[in-house]
DNA sequence: GCCGTTTTCGGCCCGACTGTTTTCAGTCG
């Protein structure tokens, strides 16, 4: 499970910290933290790695990095961790997280206050002692006093994208207005489009930096401006949350962006391969040894000087794109104009908000040309749910508007709806509806949504025997975490896949942000396996058709094509890949 | 601690920004 990665991905973002505040080398701290980065980026299960003996194949891990994870994974603990913990105050490392305290600092109050606190800095820095400690003064104190106040306003780490996204859209639109701007585009993991984002970061090609900066730090959003430079700004907003904007003049666009984006994994192998044709590459392009430079205004440039084809951003967290792109074998990957149907929304027949004919519109809207209509059963605990007693009204209800479309003009013929539901999956595997029911459906989501605390060996069995009931055509939000809130239902991912395979049954993307359910990383082992997958907005009213674009950021960034999702195919090849299925199973 | 077309030692990405400095250290991404 990637719970398991992400632990252990901090274990070693905790031992860098240490070895640092400790004194260590930095190469050595860089080493964990490298190692850590590679773990949270793993494009497989890690316990899969360990059992195939393959721990090493992970970018920067060695002997002995290798070993550790494998105590881990036998043990469920890390002696040199315990150790390491230790040798410091705990709350040292707490103060690590404060902004612009580093472990030279944090050490550095150590040393000299004997702070081992959040609490501590704050008491030492209102009593007007920090400035008394080398290298701070009086501003820099008060810096740190804004700064512990920010953090303990905001604490939660990394910003879901579905927050994000919006935020860095309305940032986007207000700088595009400014003049000399002809470029304003994210960076970093939020144009990779990770599940979450440390930071919203931009970067802008403008001729002018200084009048983009000043616009900038004068809009509404803006509460507080950290730092401004010549060529960087950074601002929270009222809701604490960071925003950089970076700009550039527009004929080094492509070497900014390229470095920019990341991820540091796939820039750190980019640049061994520069170095290897004696080229340095660097935020404003590439150098060689001579001091003469290569220019590149895009970002196509920087790739096809290392002689690569240009690498969509979402596949660039060195899992192996580099190797392909090397290949000529990138992967073609789903776009947005592929996805012609959704497959799983709501209406007031459960608990959406809005009736049939508006979702419809807003379906029409986002340029989808079909959808299918899945309303909640009544054994889902969501409140008011589909029962069979009103299906007959449902079913007509569909037949009505599938009647309109087809008398309509020929732009109004393109749209169909699909007859749905999304029914429970019980404890014991069976669902809440009848077989007879289901029949008369046009396409069965079926999802867990009770009984989340069931052991793995009993959810991985309910999971499959719902796939084995022949009406179920796709399984909604297969591993039930909520980003943040949950981490999902104890199962046997590899059994479910493999299952799914075999039966043919389609497995979600529910792109709701809380969900991202398959994430990226899923969606890649699944597709190894075989297994074919659909996006879903999971839309709960007319806005809700938006969040497909995170559905397809999951889709992408787990390498899938339009061969790998349902949403792909027309409306016309739905009913012939169910029944494909259904022969097939 | 990792890693190798510079291959078992000796490197390790690189530049911006800030504050406190009289030439630079620490942090950040």
């Amino acid at each position: 499970m990637s719970e398991q990665q992400n632990t252990l991905a901090g274990i070693f973002e905790t031992m860098a910290n240490v070895l640092e505040l400790q004194g260590e080398s930095p190469h050595r701290t860089q080493a964990y933290r490298r190692a850590a980065e590679s773990l949270r980026a793993l494009g497989e299960p890690l316990e899969q790695l360990w059992r195939e003996k393959r721990l090493k194949e992970i970018p920067g891990v060695g002997d002995i990095l290798a070993a550790k994870i494998a105590e881990y994974l036998q043990t469920g603990t890390l002696a040199a961790y315990n150790r390491l913990l230790d040798q410091v105050p705990f709350g040292l490392l707490e103060l690590l997280e404060i902004p612009e305290v580093g472990p030279r600092r944090a050490k550095l109050f150590w040393d000299s206050l004997g702070i081992v606190s959040a609490d501590d800095l704050e008491a030492a820095a209102i009593a007007g002692q920090l400035r008394q400690v080398k290298g701070v003064g009086a501003r820099m104190e008060q810096r740190l006093l804004e700064n512990i106040r920010a953090w303990r306003r905001q604490r939660t780490g990394r910003l879901p994208l579905g927050v994000a996204w919006p935020l860095l859209q309305d940032i986007r639109r207000e700088l595009r207005d400014v003049p000399g701007v002809l470029q304003a585009e994210p960076i970093g993991s939020l144009r990779r489009m990770r599940e979450t984002v440390g930071d919203v970061a931009l970067l802008v090609a403008a001729t002018d930096a200084a009048a983009v900066m000043a616009h900038f730090c004068q809009l509404p959003l803006v509460e507080e401006v950290l730092l401004m430079g010549a060529t960087k700004t950074s601002v929270r907003t009222a809701d604490g949350i960071q925003v950089d904007l970076r700009v550039l003049s527009p004929e080094r666009w492509g070497s900014g962006l390229q470095y920019f984006t990341g991820s540091q994994a796939h820039n750190l192998h980019i640049r061994r391969l520069a170095q290897q044709q004696g080229l340095t590459l660097g935020e404003y392009g590439f150098r060689r040894d001579n001091g003469s430079e290569i220019i590149c205004a895009g970002e196509e440039a920087v790739y096809a000087t290392l002689g690569l084809p240009w690498i969509p951003p979402e596949l660039r967290e060195d899992r192996g794109e580099i190797e392909a792109a090397q290949a000529g074998r990138l992967p073609r990957l789903v776009e947005r104009g592929n996805l012609l149907g959704d497959f799983q929304c709501h209406t007031d027949y459960s608990n959406g908000e809005h009736n049939l004919e508006e979702m419809v519109a807003a379906a029409r809207q986002v340029g989808l040309r079909y959808m299918v209509v899945a309303d909640h059963t009544n054994g889902t605990a969501c409140g008011k749910g589909l029962t069979p007693e009103v299906l007959d009204d449902f079913l007509a209800d569909v037949a009505r508007v599938n009647a309109w479309f087809a008398k309509g003009t020929p732009l109004f013929r393109e749209f169909q709806v699909f007859a749905g539901a999304e029914v429970n999956i019980q404890a014991d595997g069976t669902l809440d509806w009848s077989d007879e029911a289901l029949a008369r459906l046009d396409f069965v989501v079926a999802s867990v949504h009770t009984d989340l605390s069931l052991p793995r060996e009993q959810m991985t069995r309910r999971i499959i025997t719902a796939m084995q009931n022949p009406h179920v055509d796709l399984i909604g939000h297969p591993l039930n975490r909520l980003l943040g809130l949950r981490h999902g239902v104890d199962v046997d991912v590899e059994a479910v896949f493999r299952a799914a395979a075999a039966r043919g049954v389609a497995l979600e993307i529910n792109a709701w942000p809380q969900r991202l359910d398959l994430n990226d990383i899923y969606v890649r082992r699944a597709l190894e396996l075989g297994v074919t997958l659909a996006i879903s907005s999971d839309a709960h009213d007319r806005e809700g058709f938006a969040v497909l674009d995170f559905g397809m950021a999951m889709a992408r960034r787990g390498w899938a094509g339009p061969q790998h999702l349902l949403n792909a195919r027309s409306a016309a090849e739905i009913p012939r890949w169910r029944q494909a299925r259904m022969q097939h199973g």
